[in-house]
DNA sequence: CTCTTTTGAATAAACGTTCAATCAAACCCA
DNA sequence: TGGGTTTGATTGAACGTTTATTCAAAAGAG
C-alpha cells in the first residue's frame, strides 16, 4: 500500500523524495545522511541542495508528499459495509507481518516524531497528518451512524481514541523486543468497538 | 512525584545520574551534551567518564536507576478502593498541566524511545521498562477483580491496553500542536473502562 | 607518599553545507 | 538555420562546526 507512491517519478525532484523515502525506509532517520541519498539516488549529495533548502526541509518535503498521496486514497475505500471499512483501516495500521517496508516505514515515523519535540516544521507536520487519519477514521464512522448500522457515538472522540491506540501500539513495537502484547490489545479494540460502536 | 528521586544524591556516582536526568528534562535528549552534564554538575565533562563508559551507558543507567525507583513506590498504593487505586494510576500518565517538570521528562522519554529502534540496550530498556508498568496496572486489575468490585476481565489484556493508550497519548503531545483531543479520548478510556472492567 | 578524583587540552571523526567550475540543453536573434 | 547566449543541472573538493572521547598531568584525601 506504501509503495507504488512514489513509482515513476516525474522529476528529478520527485526522485530525490523518491531516494529520500527508500532510504528513511532502509536505514530509518537517525542513520539518514546526505550522502546516502545521493548513493540513493546515483549522484552527488550537492545536487540535493540545488532541488531543497536542507536535509529536514527534504525529509518534511517527503512526508508531505506522502501524506497527499494518501489524502488521495483515503476517500474511495472500496468497501461497502461500515463495520467491514472500519476493521480494513484498523488492519492496515496493525498490520501484523513485520518484516514489510510498511512496518520499516512506520517505524522510521517515530524517529521523525522524536523530532518535532523540538523542530516546528515537523510539529506542523504531524499536526496536519494526525488530523488528516483522524478525519478518515471519523469520516468512516459517521457513515455507519448515518447508515444505521452503528450506534450513536461521537465519531470524534472514537476516531481519536482508535488513533492513539494504533501510534501507542506502532510505539511499542518499534521500541520494545516483545510482541505478544499485540494481539491482547487488538482484541481489547475489538471489544471496545463492539460496546461502543457497533450494534449487536 | 518524578522529583524526589535524586533529591539527595549518596555519592558522585548519583550526582551525576542526577544531573543528567535535570539536562534530560530541561533539554531533552537531542540537545544532550557531555558539556551540558558537566555544567548541571559544575564539574568537568570528562569526570563523567570516570564514573561511566560513554553517553548512552549515561542515559540507560539514568532510566535504570529511575525504573527501580519506581517498582519500589509503585506496589504501595495507599488508595484502598481499587476503583480510585485504578483511576490515579491513569491520571498520573494523561496529567494534563503541561508546564511541569514531569510531562517535559515524559516528552524527553519519547526521544529515548527512537533511539530505541537502532539500539539494542535502549530497547531492553524499554522492553523491560513496559514489562514492569504493565504490571502495576495488571496487578491493580487483579486486587478489583479478587475484591468482586471489578468485572472478571483479562487484567493482562486490558494493562496492555491501558498502557498503550496512555503512551500513545504522550507521544501524540509532545509531537502535535492541537491538545483538544485529550479530553475525549480520557472520556473514550472511561467509558471503556466502565463497559469492560467497573461493575455498575 | 600513594591512590583516587578531577581537569584542561588535544584528538578525531562525522556531516551538513557551500561554492566555484563544468556541461548540456533550451532559447533567441539575425 | 545557426551561432551565441542564457539557464538550469550537476559535480567534486573544501570548509567549518559540533561532539564524543582520550589522556597525561594536577589536585586532593588519607
Amino acid at each position: 500500500m506504501t509503495d507504488g507512491v512514489f513509482e515513476d517519478p516525474a522529476n528529478t525532484r520527485e526522485e530525490i523524495l523518491a531516494a529520500t523515502y527508500r532510504c528513511l525506509r532502509n536505514h530509518g532517520y537517525a542513520d539518514l545522511t546526505m550522502q546516502k541519498i545521493g548513493d540513493e539516488l546515483e549522484q552527488s549529495p550537492s545536487l540535493v541542495y540545488h532541488h531543497y533548502e536542507n536535509k529536514d526541509a527534504l525529509v518534511i518535503a517527503c512526508l508531505e508528499y506522502l501524506l497527499e498521496h494518501f489524502e488521495g486514497k483515503l476517500g474511495r475505500g472500496r468497501v461497502d459495509d461500515p463495520q467491514d471499512r472500519l476493521e480494513e483501516m484498523l488492519d492496515w495500521w496493525f498490520a501484523t507481518d513485520v518484516d514489510n517496508d510498511w512496518h520499516a516505514f512506520l517505524t522510521t515515523v517515530l524517529e521523525l516524531r522524536a523530532q518535532a519535540v523540538h523542530d516546528p516544521d515537523y510539529r506542523a507536520h504531524f499536526t496536519r497528518s494526525d488530523r488528516v487519519f483522524k478525519e478518515s477514521l471519523a469520516a468512516a464512522l459517521r457513515t455507519g451512524i448515518d447508515a444505521g448500522v452503528f450506534q450513536e457515538c461521537d465519531p470524534d472522540a472514537v476516531a481519536e481514541t482508535l488513533q492513539t491506540v494504533l501510534i501507542g501500539a506502532i510505539l511499542r513495537r518499534s521500541s520494545t523486543d516483545a510482541d505478544v502484547w499485540l494481539e491482547e490489545v487488538h482484541g481489547e479494540l475489538e471489544r471496545y468497538l463492539e460496546s461502543r460502536v457497533y450494534k449487536n
